[in-house]
DNA sequence: AGCAATAGTTGTATTCATTCAACTATTGTT
DNA sequence: AACAATAGTTGAATGAATACAACTATTGCT
């Protein structure tokens, strides 16, 4: 779905092209990462996060934008699947360090060896040009975004 | 969430990197939408589908991603609340035509007008030079896309 | 005329996600 | 020592999304 609402930035009448191009893929690849995995994508999304470095609930809670209770009830979820273990925090003993198992590890691995995010055709037909201006454009909006 | 899966074309990175631009902010502004809408997102998107055209229930489903019954129900649904209505489809008799209500129509402007999904501030930082490119490029793909 | 396919409806069941209240254990502050 | 704040847990309630079976009405095909 494209859009564009009237009175904008050229900088948000082209944000919004952009969330639409990007939009309307995002369904059928959730679908394809459930398939590929069994996972509800709520536990997914925490398995990715898990890939840099372990976290504690508290952390994963607020980087998912989801509350504690949610948070608790996810990892046990992934836990009692084999994908994760609740280690004790060593700098806190009322807080835990949430980290991937092996198993866990593997799952992440599938993900992205099986569900592999690929750009649409449209994208592929660019030349090697554009490609180059994208990248640059992408990657300085990228760094200053985070 | 920002993520580069290893041995993808140059394309399939670029396009990772752009999802990942677009992706973390979607949670936040499907919640303004929500807010500002008192409305499911699942019921929000057949408004926006509707705004351009009347569109059978046939038709909503398949662009949808949904069946017929779930259709049946989120229609049933924007109709109780007036924002929709049923109309005989002129060419045949087992078809329905649903299209926006004034109030329905007021709604997807007060989406539009109120919840501005602006670009993020590192890409209004863009310089015109950038901003023609992206323009560029990103036109290119969406003209193919469709 | 008879039959298969199509458009839509009704009802039901399941799974997910989100939120809230009430609770324990630990830590930091005064 | 007392108290407030923080991290995590448990359980219940609610709202959404998705899927399926069974049905009616209409249309197209032969």
């Amino acid at each position: 779905m494209i859009r564009h609402t009237s009175g904008g930035s050229e900088a948000d009448a082209l944000w919004q092209l952009m969330v639409g191009l990007v939009w309307e893929t995002r369904r059928e690849w959730r679908r394809k990462v459930g398939e590929a995995t069994g996972l509800p994508f709520s536990r997914v999304r925490i398995l990715w996060r898990l890939e840099e470095a372990p976290m504690t609930l508290k952390q994963i809670a607020d980087d998912t934008g989801s509350d504690a209770p949610a948070t608790t009830v996810a990892v046990n979820d992934l836990e009692g699947r084999g994908l994760v273990e609740r280690q004790p925090h060593p700098e806190s003993r009322r807080a835990k360090l949430v980290s991937l198992t092996r198993t866990g590890r593997q799952i992440v691995d599938r993900i992205h060896s099986t569900v592999r995010d690929d750009a649409p055709a449209a994208f592929q037909a660019l030349s090697k040009t554009d490609l180059a201006h994208l990248r640059r454009i992408l990657e300085r909006i990228d760094r200053s975004e985070r």
